[in-house]
DNA sequence: TGAAATGTTGGGGCG
DNA sequence: ACGCCCCAACATTTC
């Protein structure tokens, strides 16, 4: 029998550099048993959605492989956590169990409860390393969350900037030979009939390497033109960190120093690494919030939605998710999702705007297609981003900005560009008319092969009437 | 991290 | 030459 291990828990945190609890297990010099627990019976609807679980498979396959260079193994179990980790504590007579802090209520609960159940048995630590500040950090002057975003980034920058992150380890102890692990193929996260993941392997490099490439790239190549870059989504002017950072296979901190090493370089890059930081800032005020109100994916912020008059449009509804709503940006944005498991952020506003104003259906249900459909699907940032959208949330749109898909098409991808990668069925209309078909002179469509209605739908909706019936729910809202 | 409606201004055509 | 009108361009307000 070996001396007692640590155990590495491995929640959303799946890389080996910058990681706190990894450097504490190393540091104590005991056997060392990474960890990962597949757990499907998590309270709540919440479990990883489909594109999820393809990008969840490949991550764990790449932290694997990592783990065993340096001389570990990832044991991979599943069931409920708690029971899991006592089992395995049981098991191997655990000295220690090392974790990150997660922000997400449901996984806080769970940290509370180990505390009180295993605390007696065994070493208990939790790091920070999920976000730049904890949530108990950032306050009013009155001791306070913030509720707008403005002040709440404003208060992040006074604080001091974040320490630079940790080194990865050089070796691990060996995982004792007797612990025993699942297959990572028994878990069943890969979609099978159909094999709908082409677009997703064309398109990412799930794992540290591929986080850590995406971040260099990005540095040397968009930062610069960052500001006004990520708003085309015909172009690669944003980072695509977002799912490498809901993993955690890159740390916010290691972005950050990123950054600030090239920000220097110029003026545009230090504006465009600004502008780029301040994204990461809707990212820890989106958390600090979840965390604070564990109810941020279900009801909304602002109480006086609760009386919203939302529309039970099950075939709107469909058509949205399938790219068919007559609306080219949309139906863009739509399809990329679908094909590649991502949207760019402006079309993501567009998009969900679209749903909720437009058709007037409730914004969790474009939540959930999201939760399944994006590789990046984040608790936080998903609620906090379709609240924002619905005018619900915490420093929300106001609620009568509603975003003209036509305007919005024409002005960030003027040319076109983006509506014509993913509707190939558009491509020969003009610059002019190709976000906006149902308004194109009857020559015009005809010479570019489209029938409407047969080749591309009409408008689900008329923009007017759409944009005028969404003010009208809004008055019956300020009479209650 | 809008858009539409409404208001204002100023240049140029033209009687 | 002068004033009127038109309207584009820009600014402000409203939803």
């Amino acid at each position: 029998m070996s001396p007692p291990p640590v155990i590495l828990w491995y929640r959303d945190d799946l890389r080996l550099a910058d990681h706190a609890p990894l450097r504490a297990a190393v540091a104590s010099g005991a056997p060392l048993i990474p960890l990962y627990i597949f757990d499907e019976t998590t309270p709540g609807k919440w479990r990883p959605g489909a594109a999820s679980r393809w990008w969840l498979h490949h991550s764990l396959a790449a932290l694997a492989a990592d783990l065993a260079g340096l001389g570990s193994r990832l044991v991979i179990r599943r069931g409920d956590s708690l029971e899991v980790i006592t089992t395995l504590v049981r098991q191997c007579q655990a000295r220690g169990l090392y974790f990150h802090r997660s922000h997400d209520p449901a996984q806080a609960v769970l940290e509370e409860r180990l505390w009180r159940e295993l605390g007696e048995k065994l070493e208990i630590r939790r790091f920070r390393g999920r976000l730049l500040q904890e949530p108990e950090q950032v306050r009013t002057g009155a001791g306070e969350a913030f509720r707008v975003f403005t002040p709440f980034w404003k208060a992040c920058l006074r604080l001091p900037e974040p320490e630079a992150p940790l080194p990865a380890p050089a070796r691990l102890a060996p995982t004792p030979s007797e612990v025993t692990g699942l297959e990572l193929d028994s878990l069943q996260l890969l979609p099978r009939t159909p094999d709908w993941a082409a677009g997703l392997r064309e398109q990412w490099r799930p794992g540290e390497a591929g986080a850590r490439l995406r971040l260099e790239t990005f540095c040397e190549e968009a930062l610069t033109g960052y500001a006004a870059g990520r708003d085309q989504p015909g172009r690669p002017g944003t980072s695509r960190h977002s799912p490498h950072l809901h993993f955690g296979e890159i740390s916010p901190r290691q972005v950050w120093q990123a950054v600030r090493g090239v920000q220097a370089t110029d003026a545009a890059t230090t504006r465009g690494g600004d502008a780029y930081l301040r994204e990461l800032g809707w990212r820890e005020f989106c958390h600090h919030l979840l965390h604070q109100w564990p109810q941020l994916p279900e009801q909304p912020f602002n109480p006086r939605f609760a009386d919203f008059p939302w529309r039970d449009d099950g075939e709107a509804f469909r058509a949205w998710t399938r790219g068919q709503t007559g609306y080219p940006l949309v139906d863009a944005g739509m399809r990329e999702l679908w094909h590649t498991g991502w949207m760019h952020n402006r079309v993501r506003m567009v998009t969900a705007s679209f749903l909720v104003k437009h058709l007037l259906v409730p914004w969790q249900q474009g939540q959930d297609w999201f939760w399944d459909t994006l590789v990046d699907a984040n608790l936080a940032n998903n609620a906090g981003g379709w609240q924002w959208v619905a005018g619900c949330g915490a420093d929300a749109a106001p609620y009568f900005r509603i975003f003209n898909p036509v305007l919005q098409g024409q002005k960030f991808d003027p040319h076109g560009d983006y509506a014509r990668r993913w509707l190939p069925e558009l491509r020969h209309l003009s610059d002019k008319d190709i976000y906006a078909p149902f308004a194109a002179n009857p020559a015009s469509l005809a010479a570019a092969g489209i029938r409407l209605g047969v080749d591309y739908p009409e408008p689900l909706v008329e923009h007017d009437f759409a944009r005028r019936r969404a003010l009208g729910a809004l008055e019956t809202l300020k009479k209650t």
